[in-house]
DNA sequence: ATAATTTCCTACTGAAATAGTAGGATAAAT
DNA sequence: ATTTATCCTACTATTTCAGTAGGAAATTAT
C-alpha cells in the first residue's frame, strides 16, 4: 500500500475542479498554477481519471476538464483508486495466499486495516470537502494569489482586503 | 505514507516473538524459518526494533530476541514506526507547510486520514493479536510445518491428525 | 582451547516506482 | 492560420524496497 504525492495530487486536482466547476471546463494549466503541480504530470494523472470516467475533456481554447458526476457522487477512494494507488495493505491483494498459498500470520490484521482506510476514504466525497471551512479558506487564498499573478497588481487585492 | 513488506515483516516477526516468548530467547533463524523471511533482512529490521527498545537480544547459542515489554504493552503502530514506515499521509509531516509554507488544499484530509490509521494501529497490541482465533490457527499450522521440516517425518504428524 | 551458534554491522545490488521532463500529434476556437 | 488545449509516448534521475554478502564480536557447549 502506498499513498504518495501521486494520489494526493489527483485528489487535490479533482477538488480544484469541484471548486471551480461553475466556470465551465477548467484547463490543467489553471490547476497547475493554483495547486503548483507540474502540467505534464497532471496530464498523465488525468489520462487515468478519464479512463475511469471521473472526468470528461473538451479540447481547444476554452477547453479543459469537467467532473462527470456531481461532487457529492465522487469519493476520495475512487480518485486514489483511479491513479493506481491501492488502498490495500495486504501483500496478497486480499487473496489470503500470502505464505505458500496459505494466509500469513498477520493477514487478517492488514485486511482489517485496509477495510478501515477504505471505509474512511469512500465516506468522503468531493462535495464534503468543498463544504469544509478550512478548505474554503485555502481555496480563497489560492484565488487571490492567482489573481495577483494574473494582473500583476497587488493594489487591487489590497483594496479588496 | 507507505505500508509495505518491511512494516508487515516487522509486525509478523514481533508477533512470532510474542507467540513463542515462553520458550525463552527466540533466534532470528527460527522466525526466518516459520515466517519465511530472509534472515539477513530480519537482522536489519531487528537492529531498528532494538534501537527503539522494543526487543532485547542475547548472543551466542541459545540466544535470540525477547520482547522488552509484555505483548499487551506493545502496539502495532509502535512496530511500524520503529522500522521507519511512517503512518503519516500528509506530504508535510503534519507541519501544514505543504504549499509555499502554507497548507495545501487537501492537507486536512490527509491529516484526518493519518489520525484514523494511527488510532486503529495503536489500538491493537500484540496481545490482542495473539488472542485472535484466525491467528492461533495460522500459528499452529506453522508449528506443524516446522516440526515436519525438523524431524523429516510426516508419519508422526499424520498420527496426530 | 576450539568449534558452533547467534547477534551485530556495513556495504552492495537488482528491480520497481515516483515524480517528473521532453517532444510532438490532434482537435477546436478565434 | 494561429493559438489553445488535450492527448500520447518515451525517457530519466532519484529513491526505496527487499534482499545478498561477508565478516566481526560475543556467548555457549564440547
Amino acid at each position: 500500500m502506498r499513498l504518495t504525492t501521486k494520489g494526493r495530487y489527483a485528489v487535490t486536482a479533482m477538488l480544484d475542479l469541484a471548486l471551480h466547476q461553475d466556470k465551465g471546463p477548467i484547463s490543467l494549466a489553471d490547476i497547475s498554477g493554483r495547486q503548483e503541480i507540474s502540467l505534464s504530470y497532471l496530464e498523465q494523472l488525468f489520462a487515468k481519471l478519464r479512463k475511469k470516467n471521473l472526468v470528461t475533456s473538451t479540447r481547444g481554447p476554452g477547453g479543459g476538464y469537467c467532473l462527470t458526476k456531481t461532487p457529492d457522487e465522487i469519493f476520495v477512494a475512487d480518485i486514489i483508486d483511479a491513479v493506481d494507488e491501492s488502498v490495500d495493505a495486504t501483500n496478497c491483494n486480499r487473496q489470503g495466499d500470502c505464505q505458500d498459498g496459505l494466509t500469513c500470520l498477520t493477514h487478517h490484521l492488514w485486511a482489517d486495516l485496509s477495510d478501515q482506510i477504505h471505509q474512511f476514504l469512500s465516506g468522503i466525497s468531493l462535495g464534503n470537502l468543498v463544504e469544509r471551512k478550512e478548505i474554503k479558506a485555502v481555496s480563497s487564498r489560492q484565488s487571490q494569489v492567482e489573481a495577483e499573478k494574473g494582473n500583476g497588481s497587488s493594489i487591487i487585492m489590497a483594496e479588496l482586503g
